[in-house]
DNA sequence: CTCCAGGCCATTT
DNA sequence: AAATGGCATGGA
């Protein structure tokens, strides 16, 4: 099916930094992985129309949620050029296509818990081994071919010391990693109870468990729970923060949607540091 | 070789 | 409360 999507560049949000799983088939065209179940789109030359190949019940119910298509981008859109704030607009001028996916909140905890001092090829290496080794396959099949990807493992698909493997190149994070499968087992609602949590309440009890520090927990909180307000700071970010936003960032001027804005300055900073 | 990575923890001031 | 060292490991 042909779906007319604003305001999203599929490349963009694969190369963001918020998602570790997207596999690029070929050019401006991914198979995505969440939920269980999956997703082929391709972006198309008018570049607001997408070619989807999923379940239309499943994209009814899951992925258009996933894909963030209810939330307003073009009101985004206008706090950022009535900002007045030049280095913002040239951020969101490179990267304007990036949505804050829905993605799954386990997957989430997981994926910043490993986050952690380390660098997004690895990050995305590591979970593609966890998931090859412990997930169960799923494969879809479409006129264009046939793609297969694995369901990220949740607190029951794997076994107390599993990732001791040192192919899985998680380093010191594995008593994290270890912990926090070990807490979801015993606590079998705990992800589901975060769900109905304020943001600040999110967080604190995000902050209870072992390697979760701020960033880590903001993280989860923008990309898992969709508190849009969380404003994840870390090593880029603090950075630019220090160059651009000496006399502090305006957070009152984008209350309740500031973790958007950083998604726009992150992916602004990570392309200028690749280029170099 | 060194420095760094979507940081956090434990320890010391 | 704030500063500091250590941490596993691969990328650049």
């Amino acid at each position: 099916m042909i779906k007319k999507i604003d305001h999203l560049n599929i490349k963009e949000v694969a190369d963001s930094g918020q998602c570790f799983r997207w596999k690029e088939i070929s050019e401006n065209e991914f198979f995505v992985t969440a939920y269980g179940k999956c997703l082929h789109i391709k972006q198309l030359a008018d570049d607001s129309l997408f070619e989807i190949d999923c379940d239309e019940e499943e994209w009814d119910s899951i992925f258009s949620h996933y894909l963030d298509l209810e939330t307003d981008y073009n009101h985004i859109e206008e706090l950022i050029i009535n900002s007045g704030d030049e280095h913002l607009k040239e951020a969101f001028a490179l990267g304007k296509g990036i949505r804050i996916l829905n993605q799954d909140l386990w997957e989430m905890i997981v994926s910043y818990l490993i986050s952690q001092n380390n660098n997004i090829s690895r990050i995305k290496r590591s979970i593609q081994l966890i998931c090859e080794k412990a997930g169960k396959k799923i494969i879809l099949k479409t006129g264009s071919g046939v793609y297969e990807n694995y369901i990220f493992p949740g607190p029951f698909d794997v076994e107390k010391g599993f990732f001791d493997d040192k192919l899985l190149g998680l380093g010191y994070r594995v008593e994290y990693l270890e912990e926090i499968y070990e807490f979801a087992r015993n606590n079998p609602s705990w992800v589901e109870s975060l769900k109905g949590l304020s943001y600040e309440d999110a967080r604190n009890e995000l902050l209870k468990r072992k390697g979760v520090g701020p960033k880590v927990a903001d993280c989860i909180s923008l990309f898992g729970l969709h508190h849009i307000e969380a404003f994840p700071i870390d090593t880029h970010v603090k950075q630019l923060l220090n160059t651009y936003y000496k006399e502090g960032f305006p957070y009152e001027y984008f209350n309740g949607v500031a973790g958007i804005i950083q998604q726009y300055l992150f992916y602004y900073e990570l392309q200028k540091n690749r280029k170099k």
